[in-house]
RNA sequence: GCGCCGGUGGUCUAGUGGUAGGACAUGAGCUUCCCAAGCUCAUAGCCCGGGUUCAAUUCCCGGCCGGCGCACCA
């Protein structure tokens, strides 16, 4: 197949995907009735459903496998909190749009590009339009002059105001993690202050995107599943073990940078050993996410994890790779897996009131000597009035610094903005040194952080399930949608209008429901069209009540297969403990 | 944000300066003993605003929305 008849294919995959996500109930834009948003999509019967069995696959694998902890914060927060984390900086965009070519640019960028400002993002924006005139800076693209241009900035994050009126702003939020981030004191009083531990979120956040593509896969509006995984840096080591057979592609910054490089097929372990991952915890992190993106339904012949370039990475990632996955012949990122060191921690540290370090207890407490002025105040007060103070601190720093200096009758010392020294009697200074004890220090943790986008992840699912082919000469469209996260698990048909095969169906639509299992009932025109129906949507498994079912002794039903279309007779007896342990992936269809 | 193209029942689409036709889907009924069959009937549509015109779904302008390209995507 050429590539242009690929991408051919493959876009009309994606147009017939759409249409049937529509029609379906997979996903559509929202607000269609009043015209339409662009950016929002609602997540239909089948598509919420969908979307909840992937976020519950990745809660069992990302938060109750790994033993860590689900929290679930505000979509909102205050202003402070964003500028602790960068985002109101960093996430505003200075455009100036060329008069000739009409061409948008990054007004900072081009700055930066052209003049000795290394920084151009952090000044204000007529400054920025000063200098762009000063050194008569010109399109990137058509050459034209930038001068006199006006200069407008962007934020990427959606503002609003908390309570009355408009001097407490807020924003939601840009991204899940900040919300695991803000609350660290209280969590790491939780996870009483012992390192590693593991925070989770799964929840929306919200991007003011210039331009939203490609149906849900960019949209300004999203959902993300996030761990932020805490640990010292200095003990704290990853399970490598476990995941060091795992076999991946990869596709780092070296191959990407190469006019002949490509893709690699090897394992976490070697990758470590060789140095393409240069993080264990990332590395361990591939080696989880690979074969449950697997078990979710990804086709891992459309799936590599890519290394970020080196201009790409976030201001706080040291590595970061993404996952991809391929669609219409395009990869599109499905998470991010970034080592973000102490980054986040230290802002908020530094920001807030709160502390956002752990404790950590040394193996032996270390006895140090340590040299403390205990100051006669009555002495110094009336000495040196108002400098008494300064007069202090100075001797506390003398003795940090120079312990001889109080190894005399008087101690000299000097305030910063006189030239004269004065003296002070040693025994007023209440100079010691003593032995303490040091239990411990505080440390910042670092983070790891995969993050994962739900949406694009349940568009690749669906993707990469949509199949085509031939059943007895006609057509069909079906979703090979792993049975775990399909939206409906079992279609139940009584095979004709018939009250006696009715009764029958409806008793085992509640005997499958009481099993926990998601089931559709229908018993509308032929059955091959229902057949066809569930086909459609996904659903794994459609059991017919036929008239074999009522006129013998022993119960019985058919059993059909989605993908092979195979039929098999089962008790209903076992029926609902049979499907359970199909969906449970204890069992398999063909093995009955 | 810029440029190009587009917007007709739920979905896909034909067509027109005098307000629309099909296919599929959907509902009711008949038929039907396992894969989108057949028959009858029914429901349902010209993205929004302004302009031109006796008359606009159609032509013009603007907006909204979508696709693609550019830019953006911490």
């Amino acid at each position: 197949m050429s590539e242009q008849t690929r991408s051919e294919t493959a876009e009309q995959t994606s147009e017939k995907l759409v249409e049937l996500a529509k029609r379906r109930g997979y996903f559509f834009q929202s607000s269609g009735a009043y015209g339409g948003v662009g950016g929002f999509y609602s997540f239909g019967p089948q598509g919420a459903a969908l979307k909840g069995n992937v976020e519950d696959a990745w809660r069992d694998r990302f938060a109750v496998q790994e033993g860590n902890m689900e929290i679930d914060a505000p979509t909102i927060m205050p202003e402070p909190v964003f500028e602790a984390s960068g985002h109101l900086d960093g996430f505003d965009d200075m455009l100036v749009e060329c008069p000739d070519c009409g061409e948008s640019h990054r007004a900072d960028h081009v700055v930066e590009d052209n003049t000795d400002y290394e920084d151009a993002e952090s000044l204000p924006i007529p400054e920025v339009e000063e200098v762009i005139a000063e050194h008569e800076l010109v399109c990137p693209s058509c050459g034209a002059g930038l001068a006199g241009q006006a200069v407008e900035a962007f934020n990427l994050m959606f503002e609003t105001n908390i309570g009355p009126g408009d001097s407490d702003p807020g924003y939601l939020r840009p991204e899940t993690a900040q919300g695991i981030f803000v609350e660290f004191p209280r969590l790491k009083e939780y996870a009483r202050n012992q390192l590693p531990f593991g925070v989770t979120q799964i929840g929306r956040a919200y991007r003011n995107e210039i331009s939203p593509r490609r149906s849900i896969i960019r949209t300004r509006e999203f959902t993300q599943a996030e761990l932020e995984y805490f640990v010292d840096p200095e003990e704290d080591e990853p399970d490598l073990e476990s995941v060091e057979d795992v076999e991946v592609t990869l596709y780092p910054a070296s191959e990407q940078n190469s006019e002949d490089g490509g893709e690699l097929e090897i394992t976490i372990g070697e990758a470590v050993d060789e140095g393409i991952i240069a993080n264990e915890w990332v590395a361990y992190y591939l080696g989880v996410a690979k074969p449950w993106y697997g078990a979710v339904g990804v086709d891992m012949d459309r799936f590599r994890f890519r290394q970020h370039l080196s201009g790409e990475r976030a201001h706080y990632a040291a590595d970061c790779w993404d996952a991809e996955s391929e669609i219409d012949g395009n990869w599109i990122e499905l998470a991010g897996f970034a080592y973000r060191s102490d980054y986040d921690l230290s802002k908020h540290d530094e920001y807030s009131d709160d502390r956002f370090t752990i404790f950590k207890q040394y193996d032996e407490p270390k006895t140090v000597e340590r040299a403390t002025v205990d100051p006669d105040m009555s002495y110094l007060g009336p000495e040196f009035g108002g400098a008494a103070g300064d007069v202090v601190d100075e001797l506390e720093t003398l003795a940090e610094r120079d312990r001889s200096a109080f190894e005399g009758d008087v101690v000299e010392i000097e305030l910063e903005d006189e030239s004269e020294t004065h003296e002070i009697p040693v025994e007023k200074t209440g100079f010691s040194v003593d032995e303490e004890t040091i239990a411990g220090e505080h440390i910042v943790p670092h983070v790891v952080e995969p993050s994962f986008g739900v949406d694009r992840l349940v568009y690749t699912v669906l993707h990469h399930a949509y199949r085509e082919d031939e059943v007895d000469g006609e057509e069909r469209t079906y979703l090979e949608l792993e049975p775990e996260v399909a939206p409906t698990f079992v279609g139940v048909f009584p095979l004709q209008n018939d009250d006696d095969l009715e009764a029958v169906a409806d008793d085992i639509v509640d005997d499958l429901r009481d099993a926990g299992l998601s089931v559709t009932y229908d018993d509308s025109g032929n059955i091959g069209r229902r057949y066809r129906r569930q086909d459609e949507v996904g659903t794994p498994f459609c059991v017919t009540v036929d008239y074999e079912t009522i006129e013998n002794e022993e119960t019985t039903v058919t059993v059909r297969e989605r993908d092979t279309t195979d039929q098999k007779r089962l008790p209903v007896e076992d029926l609902a403990e049979t499907l359970a342990a199909i969906r449970e992936g204890n069992l398999e269809f063909e093995d009955l």
